[in-house]
DNA sequence: ACGAGACAGTTGCATTTGGAAGGAGTACGC
DNA sequence: GCGTACTCCTTCCAAATGCAACTGTCTCGT
């Protein structure tokens, strides 16, 4: 086992550094263009609607987008503003907050929906077949679990 | 062809996001505990040394690593003021540049790629199988080659 | 040879970011 | 119970970001 990473993984991960910023920048401009949501913000509203009740923790949340603290403490701020989410208290920590998604956040999100994942089939299923994708999930997870799992990185 | 793209899909995509720039942020948090060059310099550093004679136009440059324009633009500023990169203007269409890595921007690149290296191997190995590797690369590439065609983004 | 339009790169501005420091609350050994 | 160490979230600051507007240059049709 050298020190160095073979070309292979080199190449893989390279071409996923720039599909995927691709990708990213891509479901961006279309967002933009419809005068939808930003990206960034679907992934706060989805990764909530996802959650037991509509809320998660602050920090949680934080780990689950791989947002810094002080990032989604401003975002959250921003979003309360806009009514597409409401803090709070959490009954059993005074230290901690939840972020609930309200029904106008469900709503925006929802409409930000279509264009994401129209975007994303674009992308995605003109470069990938059914089973391929099939293959890339559990490479991808697990990935995905060492991040859980490993020494984390706060903000 | 239902208009909602597959979960498939729709899991590989998810997965892919959160490990990759949780990757990237392990890489970030290395560099900066070692007291080296960011990741984004490091890119610019890298893509410019893989480049004929060490140099890229701007645009090129931009293209490549999905720098906006103008993002690039100060990023080239601060790395000449570092003095890892010089600005050389086009000879034969005058409104163009091309940055060129200096070999002190060789060196720090360098010195860069040994922790990158590892903390890539740490992640990467662990989670993926050299076949598995290999089999990502193709479809990686299908997606940066759609990226190279597309209508492109400016910024 | 001229003008409209595309393109290269930069700059201005408002917004956003990340990290470190701070205030309040909790956990736990003793 | 009390002190220390840790955690949750926020605030502060300097730095970075993106978009849109701008200057100068090239291209191409006529």
């Amino acid at each position: 086992m050298p020190h160095i990473i073979s070309r292979n993984h080199q190449n893989a991960w390279r071409s996923l550094l720039i599909a995927q910023s691709w990708a990213i920048r891509q479901i961006e401009f279309q967002l933009r263009k419809a005068n939808e949501i930003s990206f960034d913000v679907y992934e706060v509203l989805q990764t909530l609607e996802d959650s037991e009740g509509g809320k998660l923790r602050m920090s949680d949340l934080a780990d689950r987008i791989l947002f810094s603290r002080s990032g989604l403490t401003r975002m959250i701020d921003r979003l309360e503003e806009l009514g597409y989410v409401v803090r709070e208290p959490s009954p059993d920590d005074r230290r901690g907050w939840y972020a609930v998604v309200t029904p106008k956040g469900k709503e925006v999100r929802h409409r930000a929906c279509d264009i994401v994942q129209t975007t994303l089939q674009a992308i995605w299923e003109k470069s990938l077949s059914d089973e391929e994708a099939v293959a890339l999930v559990p490479v991808m997870e697990s990935v995905t679990k060492l991040a859980r799992d490993y020494e984390p990185i706060r903000g």
